[in-house]
Parts: structure tokens; C-alpha cells; sequence
DNA sequence: CGTCTGCTTGAGTAATGTCAAATCTAGTGG
DNA sequence: CCACTAGATTTGACATTACTCAAGCAGACG
């Protein structure tokens, strides 16, 4: 795909990142984006190089995975469609905190280090918004922070789920649909625990009602009910 | 204190979040300032309240806790001079994620939301240093997350010891002093452990003369060895 | 049909949370 | 100066979550 097909500029201009923005520099942040598609597993970057671009999801799904010294690893977030990722380092250490890889054919478009404090210079308001969604991914992860260190790993679970339904989610007939394709290792690497753990509590929730997983996606079938586990 | 006196002026003039400021901004900057100091165990602010004003401390120490519905608590962060606090949901929820308590007799300037905003908008350079501020802060949390979900509680206390040295240690005969009055529960909550686990462990750490603990501050004898331990 | 990846289930165990109680320290006021 | 108190810390005993490891199963895909 080339950035002046109009899906793409489309895309590009209903992110949240360039709200308030004028045509005309929606224009150029267009005509400077590098866009590329991506197969399911492939790498988009690793955790430690360099950071020469800033990225921006336009479809598929992108995990963020972040790997210790020791095997330790833990999914800091999924990204879906018309959302920033990688970008922030640009502006501390210049290095990717993680890797993020496709979970499915993914298309991204990026603009180079240059490029992108050039635009953010000449148009602030870019700068604002960046402040926005850095802040709310921090308040995120403090709530975050907070559950594990003091909630037990189901109702961690719980509130993992609710939070990728407000992220991601679909409504249904049967209910609210994750719209990332979720292994159970993924569910654990993003609550803190193991997939033992996700795979025992996932299926006696099935059981209870509260959700359906036809392997294909996992849909909330009672958000009522997973959020009274959620709040203990 | 009032905003003109040259110490706080000085301070004022020399937080990272200004740097990059010609002189007349600082100036107008310091201008609008309300400087205001709290005693020990006083709130700077509560969790939940509407946040109308942006905070930097210039002296003391603040702990900034949040609780959960339940009764859980942990601390988010410890805020030494220089530091920018309860800053960022400004631009999201405009609600306080926390509360922010003062641990000693301590010191803020602080600025109305409009001012601030207005400041922002005339020198877009304060903008780009509060992304670095809040993106550090960001990896920061990141690497904490990953630390509560794959590292024991032993690990996690040696790695907390660490960052605060970071953030506030200063140099001694004995070693790194860290610059907050910390009590156990200071150190568990932001651990996510309890105080009986950090008590034992900090008191074997003691007897093999890692550290040294005089109930008026906590000194890291050996770097290099809590650093083991931090690393498994 | 075989292989690979992911999922389920069971059994055993260790880390650490919970609770109770004793001890210590700093500060207060007589 | 000393007794008293409140808050913080230490230590012990115990309970339990959820991690670890092993084994078998299911579905997808070539």
C-alpha cells in the first residue's frame, strides 16, 4: 500500500494523534508516512535497537512484548487498529523498551525520527496529543501496577479482560468480543501469571456462563459477571 | 515563600521540565507560580479530586499512594525535589489518579490549569520536556510491571533499592543514601510486597552488611551486591 | 496422516501472605 | 529525668495461592 491511497490517508487522518490538526498539514504528515504490511509473526522491532521511527497501527494487531535479563516476559500491551506504538523512546533513550510483533497481518504506517519532530514542531498541537495518550497508557499501567501487587490472579484476570474490551472490544449477539486473537499465554503474560492459571480460571468462566472462546475469539458473554469478579 | 524569592526562583529556573526556556519564559513562568509549603503527613492533594493546578516540588518528599475500591494500596511513586507531580491528567481525565501526601515538611510551586495550558501553548519546548518526563516515568512503570509478574519479592525489593538510589541517592562514607524517610510499608507498597517480607528480608541484608538502616535513613553499603541480587 | 502448536488437567511444593504478639523508638508531658 | 503512649518494627507459626512440572489431548495445516 502507498500512503496517497485514499484508505490509508483516510486512516491517517482520523487518528486520534493528529486530532485538531488543518487539512493541510494532515497532508503532510501523510505524504512523509512509510507504510508497510507485516504477516502474522513477524517482527515490527525488537526490544533495544534503535528507535528511527515512530508508528502508528492502521489494521491488524500488534503484541508488545518485553523480555528481562532473566527469561522473564510480559506483554505490556496490545496494540489495535489506530493506535501509536514504539514512538515514545524517541524522546528519552532512543531505544525500543520491547519487541512488537504481528499477531496478525498487520499494517503500519511510520515516519522517520526527522520527519516526526520536524511535524511536531511545526505543528504542537501533535505534541499535546502525544501528552493525552502517553498519560492515559500511565494511568493505565499504575492501575495496572496496582492489581498486582494487590489482587489475587483471577480477579487480575478479570480486569484484564474488561480492560480489553474497552479497548478492543466488539458487541455481538452473544456478547462483547475481544478483538485480538488471544493464546492463553498472552492473557497470562499481560496479568502476571502462567497460562496454567488463565487456562483453569478461562474454563470455569465458560462453564459458569460468564464467557464463550470458539478458538477463534473470546467474546464477554456477562461483563456484569466478570466485573464482580474484578472488584473481588 | 513567595514566588519571587531568589532561591525559588533559582529552583524554579532549573527544573528539566523548563530547560530549553529563554529567560523572559522563565521569568513569566515563575511569575505565575504559587509556592506553598505543607508539613509532614499533610496532602498535597487527594485522589479522585479534580485536578485544577500543576505541581513540581522544590524541597521535601511526597508519597503518591493510590488505593484501590478494595483496601489495597500501593505507592506509584516517590517525589523528590525537582520532580513534576500530579501534573499529567491535566490532559486526560482531569481527575487526581492518587493521593500525594507529604512525607517531611515540604515545598511546591504550583500552577493553575489555565496558566499552565497557556504556558504550554506559547513555549511548545515545555511540551516536548513533559513528554520526556512522562515517557521516562512510562518505561519506568513498564519495567516494574515486568518485575511484579515474573520476579520474587526478594528480586523486586533489591530492584525498588535501586531505583530510589537512582532517583534520590546521595553519596556517603557508608555508601548511597537514599534521600526519602522510608518506613517498611513505604518500601512494601511500592514493591508490592507486605512489610513482613521486606522487614525480614531487609534485615538479612543488614546482617551481611548490604546495607545499613539507622530509622533515619537507608543506606545501600553494597551497590554491587544488592545489584546480585537484583539480577536473580 | 503426521507434526506442530496450543490447551487442559493433575499432583506436589515453595514462596509469601496472614495473623498474633512481643519489642523497640521517638516523642510527649508530668 | 522518667513514665507513658503511639507508631513502627521484628519475629514466629500457619495457611494458601498459584507456580512448577509432567502428561495427554485437540485442532490446524501441510
Amino acid at each position: 500500500m502507498h500512503p496517497h491511497d485514499p484508505e490509508v490517508t483516510a486512516a491517517i487522518t482520523a487518528l486520534d494523534l493528529f486530532a485538531g490538526l488543518p487539512a493541510s498539514a494532515l497532508d503532510e504528515v501523510t505524504a512523509r508516512a512509510r507504510v508497510r504490511t507485516l504477516g502474522r509473526g513477524a517482527r515490527m522491532f525488537d526490544q533495544g535497537e534503535p528507535v528511527e521511527r515512530a508508528h502508528v497501527l492502521l489494521s491488524g494487531a500488534i503484541r508488545i512484548a518485553q523480555a528481562g535479563s532473566d527469561g522473564g516476559q510480559v506483554v505490556l500491551r496490545f496494540i489495535g487498529p489506530g493506535e501509536i506504538f514504539g514512538s515514545v523512546a524517541i524522546f528519552t533513550d532512543h531505544l525500543y523498551p520491547a519487541d512488537g510483533i504481528a499477531m496478525v497481518g498487520s499494517t503500519e504506517a511510520s515516519w522517520a525520527r526527522a520527519d516526526w519532530l520536524d511535524l511536531i514542531e511545526r505543528y504542537p498541537r501533535i505534541a499535546l496529543n502525544l501528552i493525552t495518550i502517553v498519560g492515559r497508557r500511565l494511568a493505565e499501567l499504575q492501575d495496572r501496577v496496582r492489581e498486582m501487587a494487590t489482587q489475587r490472579a483471577e480477579r487480575r484476570i478479570a480486569n484484564t479482560l474488561l480492560r480489553l474490551a474497552r479497548q478492543a472490544g466488539r458487541a455481538t449477539g452473544a456478547g462483547t468480543e475481544i478483538g485480538f486473537p488471544l493464546r492463553r499465554k498472552d492473557i497470562a503474560d499481560i496479568s502476571g501469571t502462567t497460562l496454567f492459571t488463565v487456562s483453569r480460571t478461562l474454563n470455569d468462566w465458560r462453564r459458569q456462563g460468564l464467557i464463550a472462546d470458539d478458538r477463534r475469539a473470546l467474546t464477554l458473554v456477562s461483563m456484569a459477571g466478570i466485573g464482580r469478579i474484578a472488584l473481588g
